[in-house]
DNA sequence: CTGAAAGCGCTAACAG
DNA sequence: CTGTTAGCGCTTTCAG
């Protein structure tokens, strides 16, 4: 609405269209020090008749201080990611820090390289999915001079700050409540991602908490690719044509769990007096399923606001042991329909 | 593995370190104008030793190009938003562009506090969800001296480049479809959100197609909140008993399609011949239900790899008027299970 | 309360 | 092929 070359305008344009200093111009709109009224309300409405944009590039420079958060992660297409992030931005909504989201796709090389250009912006923290890393990945974290912060998973040593759940102790914990509730034939179904560190511990901790009772997995498959929903009931069909005697089947996500739910209610078969379901994430998805799948929750929201806070609490002045590093929420598991409470007769 | 202060390295300290000039520094960094090999061998070895990270911050000030696109999208929580960054991701991959994200839930005031916090950034370009803007979002828009893509909806004029599908249309043809396969007495279940232009678009463009043969919606019912699968549930529950006569649904979205899809199903009902169903956007989800719910492809994907592609363009040297400024992608109508084709008896 | 001077760390534009 | 000189647009710091 103002200026008629392509040239972004500039402190010097205001102070010029306003007669007041740069250095005047730039403290009211960065609502630094004492400046008159008067003058305030007229450097704030020419810099708004101009459309001023201040230019973040130079002030960061000047200052030394980036007000940008990465993120980096392993999808967007998987839900948990995006719900993470949310919870990330919602932490930092009224701050002044903004989050730079950078996606993996669960390569160690291409989160290094990711990370490399994430702080290329020198952000004020770093927020990164899982512990493994590599050594240059780590080395960078750890050189960084900047709060880092690792969520989702707390199997492992840290660089520095962490966030999330035992993925191993939720597989313990599924393994435990099935044994207890009386099944004794269980198949696995999962992702076929080496690179999915959670999914593995996760995996391990079952096979490890069922074999404290001297129980083996009987059957399993992994599938890569595709809609979970669909493989879920292909899978599931494939595994019970294979392995007719399984009475229960985990799944590594709730995805792919629905799905073979929804093939069993189709076949008419029992849940879960004949056979029994469990899945992982505890997502909203579920609620709206003819049953209610066993799960357990993965806390994706709260461990993305436990992340921005601690690098919000160290980028404030706040004395840095008051702050607690390390954050192992605990997932809740909900038995829902599909994973009984009594023997059967 | 190195310095013991906590200052960032500085271009100096590797020029310092090897015995060379900043620039010819910056150049191998930056594999830029002609550097001999022995050198730039040597430069890129003591710059990986120390672990030198560039300073962007500063590199962009100097160069006045900084290699990030805002994209501006309403939410996170809805998968459609996730997949089109996804497709802005993919196309910009291999490029020194990088998305940076913002989201507005919906709000105008939000949309247009996002942008004015993107755009002082000085990206080399902004992908905005939708054609409905603030005036003064608008003004930023125009003014911002840089390319400009407004993304998913092409019913309006757009401030400069536009890419996406017609909701007016999408409806209309829905209604259209419905109608030819002779459905009569038809049923609306939607997300309470006026700020949803696109959904309001597509509502619109529905009601009109119907009105074109003289048919009119004769339940309608609006939610927000909530998982959506359940939503759709409770909501065709309610509808069917208000209006047990109804003979076609037509949901704002495939979750809760899906949710009115399997609460049919339970109930017994015969589909598509008691009663019809479809949704809108074609999710990866349908896949695995039961029955393939008719719905209607967003092109999601499509659509930000478009938008990027369109950003990339005018940031290479290409003239102006070679780039598809426009471009109106058209969904495709999957019928799947649950619009019959042919007239009932 | 307001202004002037001196960079922030890098790159464009020239010289060699 | 390599180096030198000026800034980029802002903020810090120090004087009024």
């Amino acid at each position: 609405m103002t200026s008629t070359d392509k040239r972004p305008l500039t402190l010097r344009d205001v102070s010029d269209a306003c007669g007041v200093s740069e250095m005047t111009v730039s403290r009211v709109l960065r609502n630094r020090g004492d400046v008159s009224a008067a003058t305030r309300e007229r450097v704030l409405n020419t810099a708004k008749e101009l459309g001023y944009v201040p230019n973040q590039i130079a002030g960061s420079l000047a200052s030394k201080r980036v007000n940008l958060v990465a993120v980096i992660i392993p999808s967007l297409s998987n839900m948990v990611f995006p719900e993470v992030l949310n919870g990330v931005n919602q932490m930092l909504e009224d701050t002044p820090l903004q989050p730079v989201v950078g996606v993996t796709d669960y390569l160690p090389e291409k989160e290094e390289r990711v990370l490399y250009e994430m702080l290329s912006w020198r952000p004020s923290g770093v927020i990164i999915a899982g512990l493994e890393h590599s050594d240059a990945t780590r080395a960078m974290l750890a050189n960084s001079g900047i709060p880092v912060v690792e969520i989702m998973d707390v199997d492992g040593r840290p660089v520095d700050a962490m966030v999330g759940i035992s993925h191993r102790r939720a597989g313990r914990e599924m393994a435990k409540a099935i044994l207890k509730e009386g099944y004794e034939h269980i198949g696995f179904m999962g992702t076929k991602m080496p690179l999915d560190h959670r999914a593995r511990k996760r995996f391990e901790g079952f096979t490890e908490g069922l074999a404290k009772a001297g129980v083996e997995i009987e059957d399993r498959d992994f599938y890569s690719g595709g809609s979970a929903l669909a493989k879920g009931r292909e899978m599931t069909q494939e595994m019970l044509e294979r392995s007719p005697d399984l009475d229960f089947l985990y799944y590594s996500n709730d995805m792919i769990g629905a799905g073979g739910l929804l093939y069993l209610i189709d076949q008419g078969i029992d849940i879960p007096g004949q056979i029994g379901l469990a899945g992982f994430n505890g997502v909203e998805l579920l609620q709206g399923l003819p049953r209610q799948l066993a799960t357990m929750d993965a806390c994706r929201a709260e461990i993305g606001q436990a992340a921005a806070q601690i690098i919000l609490n160290q980028t404030a002045d706040v004395p840095r042991d008051d702050i607690a590093h390390q954050q192992t929420l605990t997932p809740k598991l909900a038995f829902g329909d599909t994973l009984r409470r009594h023997r059967r007769g």
